[in-house]
DNA sequence: TTGTAGGCGTTATCAG
DNA sequence: CTGATAACGCCTACAA
């Protein structure tokens, strides 16, 4: 590859000149920034990020540790990322699929030097083990993650409202027996969800019973599977919370199977409002998250922080949820059809606490 | 941060020593190089990735471009690469949702020294845009892209044929006229399905009309709208071809929503077989693709030739599709219910041609 | 077994 | 307006 060398001595200039000339930094003459214009454009020359990068001390890029993600919501929050970086100027070093402690701690390393910033989102990163690996210096927000009191950039869904809302919702409908099926256990999002459901419970004086809370792993086969359990039950509950749309939707099929009818038979409502969910039979009621936004919004943060080095507060961020009231639920849903592109998907301004 | 030069002052070493410790070449005595260790953890230094690969000449890193992707497409391929990256010891560099082709053209620049080869996916990229902004000496992989006998590496799916054998099995049921709703315009992977969906129709003798051919986008609320299109035909086709799942989800639901049987009054079919396909209702009947098959595909033919820098020939691979039978085109498919995980996921070699 | 010195491709700081 | 030259952080002969 042709370096600035090449081209310097091909426009009989310095590097500095040639550099002026792709920086804008400095005067140079019209003639020579043509002549180097021309030379660069006949070598095929552009400049190495790399070499760049190890003097200016900026990469324009930041780094992205997801764990192992399922379907629209990891390619959701990606994208939400990707445009909000775009805008910016910044590219995405990716590193998904990380499920276990080490393996994410050692992607963190290997970013040293390579980002700017560093998103990461993980159920098992916590501020200690951060505090650890990561350079004081390099900007982290954290998505998705357990945080108590560290000083860290923190943006979370607030999942315990969204939960506790639901409940109160089915309550309203007349639901005393309500199931709940679990997300993967040891995730953050999956816990609250959970501790959501409990609480609201408890406050609405409903039974709570060991039985109605069945383990799922966030994928649409154990919310099949999940059914399968539900069904065999003595008390069978008038109502299945699953803790997020993936779930939801193996549900309504296990369902259909077994010839159960929702709304009739049972309620099914599910969480996170995936793109799908309205396409359902029926169409599923959910607790919207505004997931591509969680991802745009966890960059527009951490461009903050790298912006401003010094001093940089950390802030902690809820995004709300809102309940998208459907038919599974067994609310009739007067006017509520597939609106041909999503107007709910409109960002509210998160609570900043 | 801490660079080399502190630890090896640290330690009372030359940074030859300290590099030797962390790239174990050549020799160093026990003895020092716990010192080194001890002193770097206590340093918290860790190696600068760009400054290393400015003299190794390998960044470890492939670039990734995309096009604006679509639900569980997007999430699949990304996963794909990932993983086989992971596999390898590479990173990925991400850059998504370029619609256009000046964009992907300098996000290609913009790659410039940050990566050792780039995997791009894009209906608009052509060979010669490519030649003259890749340094000639960048491997490039291009996935789902029209290549004429240039000398790139790619990977396409086998379009024609899978939408060719859908609609072979769609008139192999009795259907005589069958609608297609298309994808993107634009689009390649769109444009070859349909091409296999009218090829098919010439061969079968069965009659090819203008308006059963409806456009569509990928989305499932084009699906959705499709289906008003068709509703409101004097002929009504039997058979809906949606040219992806996510539109032929759109379109079950549009048809429940007007009162029509699927498959009793007509059959819909979809393209891709994303894993949700099987929980739809009915079952939705696809041409399955091996999505993140692709992907990893993808990088491990990338991966081979940055390591045979010196001639490798470029290789053409085509993944074949498999018609997956469910109930949605009315098919009794006995003993199909969502197996617990993918067993249709297993990748067969592709064709080498 | 260890150290010295040159260089990877750029940008930044000075002089001219 | 332009040109030397010193960084940036690291690797790698070559020498000791």
């Amino acid at each position: 590859m042709a370096t600035i060398k090449d081209v310097a001595r091909e426009a009989n200039v310095s590097v500095a000149t040639v550099s002026r000339v792709f920086n804008d930094s400095g005067p140079v003459s019209e003639e020579t920034r043509q002549r180097i214009r021309d030379v660069a454009a006949r070598l095929r020359y552009s400049p190495h990020g790399g070499a760049r990068s190890l003097i200016t001390n900026k990469t324009h890029t930041i780094g992205v540790l997801l764990p192992d993600l399922y379907g629209e919501f990891f390619s959701e929050v990606i994208r939400g990322m990707d445009q909000a970086a775009q805008r910016h100027g910044y590219h995405l070093l990716v590193s998904s699929s990380h499920d276990d402690k080490t393996e994410i701690e050692a992607a963190l390393l290997a970013m040293r030097g390579r980002v700017d910033g560093v998103i990461a989102m993980s159920p098992h990163l916590d501020a200690p083990s951060l505090v650890a690996n990561v350079p004081a210096t390099l900007p982290v927000v954290l998505l998705n993650c357990p945080v108590n009191g560290e000083s860290y950039d923190a943006l979370t869904i607030e999942n315990r409202r969204g939960a506790y809302e639901m409940v109160r919702h089915l309550a309203a409908l007349g639901h005393q027996s309500i199931a709940i099926i679990g997300g993967a256990a040891g995730n953050y999002d999956a816990a609250e969800r959970l501790e959501g459901y409990r609480a609201a419970l408890k406050r609405l004086r409903i039974a709570r019973r060991d039985e109605w809370e069945i383990d799922g792993d966030f994928t649409e086969a154990s919310g099949h599977r999940a059914i399968a359990r539900v069904l065999a039950l003595d008390n069978r509950p008038t109502a299945v919370f699953a803790a997020n749309d993936a779930m939801a939707i193996g549900a309504l099929c296990a369902l259909r199977e077994a010839g159960v009818r929702v709304p009739e038979d049972i309620a099914v409502v599910g969480f996170d409002d995936i793109p799908l969910a309205k396409y359902m039979s029926p169409p599923l009621t959910s607790v919207h998250v505004a997931i591509a936004d969680l991802g745009a919004r966890g960059v527009e943060t951490l461009l903050h922080a790298i912006e401003s080095k010094n001093g940089h507060t950390p802030q902690r961020q809820h995004l709300p949820t809102t309940l998208v009231i459907r038919r599974s639920c067994g609310t009739p849903a007067e006017g509520e059809r597939p609106p041909p592109k999503s107007a709910s998907r409109r960002a509210r301004r998160p609570r900043i606490t």
